[in-house]
DNA sequence: CCAAAAGTGTTAAAGTTACACCCATGT
DNA sequence: ACATGGGTGTAACTTTAACACTTTTGG
């Protein structure tokens, strides 16, 4: 926001949109909250998964348009939401097949779009599989996931780093995707697939329930074919340290 | 990026900057790098003390944009330079001085300005007191900031917090900051500064030798009041383990 | 010889790693 | 009885935290 001699350069017409990378964990694998336009028929015209996002509205708060985006897709409201990073490279729209999509979608010529990605961390239910605005959301796994529109794949790859930096300096936040009841085997799964690499068991154990916000219920898993797990809650006033 | 039924309310307006967060060690302080229009009668019309940055010339991608400001302003562009997050409240731009300020600077009514910081570690030297764009660029104390224009305070304490993560993440990133030959006091000085407690003397130097990366050199301060501080190099090479 | 900062070591406590066997349950 | 995953302890090692005196140099 520096005087600048060269007015006619400066790009007016730059849009910001914002998307969001909603992950979850379904107890046995970290996935991502992706939307596909729910067209009865399906063309190859353009690459049509992608991170839910949108346009931001004139003098829409960025944080509010992921707070909608989230809620809509979520049902609820009481989820981790935290702005990450922007992209804003001018290629990130390149293929052909997203620049059909964009204007197509937008009905209107696009120069370039800088998009402020979100990071949500929510608990999956059967809300969480929604229609939002004309597309279908749907859960994949972050392992396993297809080519996606636009730069997005990069945008979750990033988030996906940050995630791991997360699970040291803040490691409470993975409670969001858990059950509100979790085994160890949960926990230490999801634990697994953000750091990537498997951890000894017994010393996860021995750590997790050496914290004080961990607390063990009475209450152990039904029905399995083998000794039950027991379930655990976690209490966040306990956490503070 | 999802398609949107009403689009007469979409923001094609919203205009993007770019603000870097530069930081720098002088030998005893945390600094900032901030910059003042020079005028030669400075009126008190708005908040004149801002980060450097600037809006967005049309197709041009905000890392280079942030590369440019950061290397006019240092003379170098071997720096550490990273993209921090963006700030895009509409309220951000509300002080009826900095909305003057805008309308000047910009020759237009601005709707609002959605800002990406970037964060920059760099060797303070006498090139980096510069002129740029019209602007003076002047070290400043990030303990003693004085008011900034728009809500560049909170963006630098926000890079601030992220600072301390760095600092255990990414150690090695400090060095950007400290001159070629450093002493211990002001590896320690910086660090205190930087998670903002002191640090045990004997724990530091302790635990700084035992770095591979940090090597001795032979040589000591000069004319120093008192036993001389032997001076330290940061070897990269040896970092990666 | 005084002031000022540099440099240096030990111990106790806490945390981390590596590692293997028996238990409970359903089929 | 067997397959499946649940649950548990110990010892070596590493890391961290607390703590105070002697050395060097210039004035």
């Amino acid at each position: 926001m520096q005087k600048d001699n060269t007015n006619k350069n400066i790009s007016f017409d730059t849009n910001v949109s914002v998307d969001c990378v909603i992950l979850g964990f379904d107890g046995e694998s970290l996935k991502v909250l992706l939307s596909r336009q729910s067209d009865e028929n399906p063309s190859e015209k353009y690459n049509d998964l992608k991170l839910p996002g949108r346009l931001l509205h004139a003098y829409e708060d960025p944080d509010d348009a992921a707070y909608d985006i989230i809620n809509q897709l979520t049902g609820t409201s009481h989820h981790y939401v935290r702005q990450f990073r922007a992209f804003g490279s001018p290629d990130r729209i390149k293929n052909p097949k997203d620049v059909l999509w964009l204007e197509n979608a937008i009905k209107q010529k696009i120069g370039r779009i800088v998009t402020i990605a979100y990071l949500s961390l929510v608990r999956i239910n059967n809300r969480t599989h929604r229609t939002f605005a004309g597309h279908d959301a749907t859960w994949y796994k972050v392992s396993e996931l297809p080519e996606l529109a636009f730069d997005h794949s990069h945008i979750i790859s990033e988030v996906l780093k940050e995630l791991e930096g997360i699970s040291t300096l803040q490691p409470q936040l993975l409670f969001e995707m858990l059950p509100a009841k979790f085994t160890l085997l949960q926990m230490r799964l999801l634990h697994e697939q953000i750091v990537g690499h498997k951890v000894d068991v017994r010393n996860f154990s021995k750590l997790a329930l050496k914290k004080p916000y961990i607390v063990p219920l009475q209450e152990w898993e039904q029905g399995v074919a083998h000794r039950a797990a027991r379930y655990y809650k976690f209490k966040a006033a306990k956490a503070k340290k």
